[in-house]
DNA sequence: TTTATTTTACATCAAGTGTTGCATTATGCG
DNA sequence: CGCATAATGCAACACTTGATGTAAAATAAA
């Protein structure tokens, strides 16, 4: 009895993943939305609410999208998985329109908006959560000793690396960082054959 | 025969570089510059330019203070210097007021206005160039092989905890990071005794 | 067709911010 | 003492941006 929406919501969302993750949340305006998902202010503000609504529910896609990245590399969950995810960070393309050339939407988030926000701060607890067991449950498949304190060190290795790449505007300016982190775990595998 | 400057423009520099170190430069108001300084805005426009200026004058006085550092630290040059900067780097205090828990005004700096501004790049490329050449240096005092590669190195791991620090918002935030840069360069200065 | 909802366009509002003008007062040097 | 400059307070301006109101057009179900 209603006329149905006409634009995909994912799809919109998906757009505007791309546009916060590129230019963080201040520098984000509506028009910019706007051009990015063809819809005009109006429809996103019936469709998602207001900036901040959006910008959550874009930190929940982004989540998801990593989330299905995370299952599938630690599938079996082994520490080789850390360190293929570490190679394959710095292995992306160096042309300035990847996005993925711009780092992490969740740790430029931090950088903006600090502390400010509660729910933004729980929305990127989550996502370091996620991280963080699956290096934990890694470390545990692997039999290495202290996997929770592991588990944290590669959270931080990572987040860093991510910094870098933000930073120089490119994947590789991690380069360094990838490879003492692969053999660092390497380094992990070898001290504990099997215990 | 004109009226001197009342208030000490270093004085004041110092002030409003707390101040830009702690908020950054978008998020950082007049007002927080009038308050930090006791001076109002006319007065410090009068005194330093706008608001562009002023940050550029910050991080420089920002790029001298470390530079102070860098100096005593690496005196003489050598791998021990950049253990012992990474271990003091965790040791401050979890103290919110300490500006420290801030990480450093350069990251924070790139992260937020990106490669915008030309001038801000170059003073943010004059501070890596520091720190790197420090590095570089230690190297060579301690005949590792490769120190150009090394500085490199160093200086990513070193954004690295940096960001973690702010990110976290505290000091011992980078404690597993600064832990594998000692054992990691320390395992550099076993690998090769006398060359 | 009727109706309910969506979409769009245009305009406006409200808030924040950097900047500037102006008048006034203060201060040190010649 | 004058004078040039500095400092202050108040106000206004220009601009950006997010949010909102209103009205008209579009569209699919009843």
């Amino acid at each position: 009895m209603a006329r149905p929406r006409k634009f995909d919501e994912d799809e919109a969302l998906q757009k505007m993943v791309q546009v916060f993750w590129r230019h963080g949340f201040d520098a984000t305006t509506t028009r910019m939305l706007e051009d990015a998902t063809g819809i005009g202010v109006r429809g996103i503000a019936n469709a998602f609410g207001d900036k901040e609504e959006i910008f959550l529910k874009v930190l929940g896609v982004y989540t998801q999208m990593a989330r299905g990245v995370v299952t599938q590399v630690f599938d079996p969950p082994r520490l080789q998985a850390a360190q293929m995810l570490f190679q394959s960070l710095v292995q992306e393309t160096d042309d300035p329109d990847d996005v993925t050339n711009c780092g992490c939407l969740m740790v430029n988030t931090v950088f903006e908006l600090g502390r400010a926000s509660p729910r933004v701060r729980d929305a990127v607890e989550a996502y370091r959560s996620m991280w963080r067991e699956a290096f934990c449950k890694a470390a545990v498949a692997d039999g290495v000793s202290d996997p929770d304190g592991r588990a944290e060190f590669l959270l931080g290795l990572l987040w860093g690396a991510l910094s870098q790449i933000r930073l120089m505007g490119s994947t590789t300016a991690a380069a360094p960082m990838a490879q003492v982190a692969v053999e660092t775990i390497e380094g992990w595998k070898r001290k504990q054959p099997d215990l």
